[in-house]
DNA sequence: ATAACATTTGGTTATTTTGCTAAATAAGAA
DNA sequence: TTCTTATTTAGCAAAATAACCAAATGTTAT
């Protein structure tokens, strides 16, 4: 592995790294249809507001969502539809893992 | 978010936490075309046998990869041959990033 | 059985991630 | 200005991860 190499990795697994956490595919999937607030999204979820501003900067951080200022409110919008696409490979690897484990039984 | 949708994000977050390491990515990189002994792969990366193995133990509980023996070696193989397109996609949100970033200049 | 080889596992330590509470900012309303 | 609402940041403790070394396992050859 080349140093250029390592850099590239480096930087797939950041972007992978960053939709690593149930909350964060969550947030993503919210922001699939349409831009969101903050407020909107704590909503829905169980966690506690820091928290989910905390991921929402995560994903913000690795360029996968992106935010605007509107008065009070922040609004969060997904940056690249392709993901979407991407996460119904990571379906597929599931389905496979579940249909391996039901030959064993 | 309801507890069945957790146990989904859930699933999904370890498939992609497990793709999501420099090493693993390469190593995934490296069985794109054949399956691969760990010799081969170790060959290639500056890592300690044993982290590597640590690392396709990884890949291979996330079903990923699989293994077979074969004599004293033991061969990895992809299991999900989408995850190359997948990863085409992660690209995309680095490219993006990039020509951001290039916009602030 | 012993030796040599290929790979995995266990133990240790350093680093990173997560989620909470509390405090800080930012914008609009009174 | 002061108050309220919306969101982020800071600080902390617990849990998870990563990399190394050494020891254990499994396989073939002697």
């Amino acid at each position: 592995m080349t140093e250029q190499q390592l850099l590239q990795l480096t930087a797939r697994a950041a972007v992978l790294k960053a939709l690593a956490h149930p909350t964060r595919l969550w947030l993503v999937e919210q922001l699939q249809q349409q831009e969101r607030c903050v407020c909107e999204l704590t909503d829905g979820v169980n966690t506690d507001i820091s928290t989910v501003s905390k991921h929402l900067s995560v994903l913000r951080h690795a360029g996968i969502i992106s935010s605007r200022r509107e008065g009070k409110q922040i609004y969060y919008r997904l940056q690249t539809p392709c993901l979407l696409k991407m996460l119904s490979c990571v379906e597929n690897v599931i389905e496979q893992n579940a249909s391996a484990q039901a030959k064993l039984v």
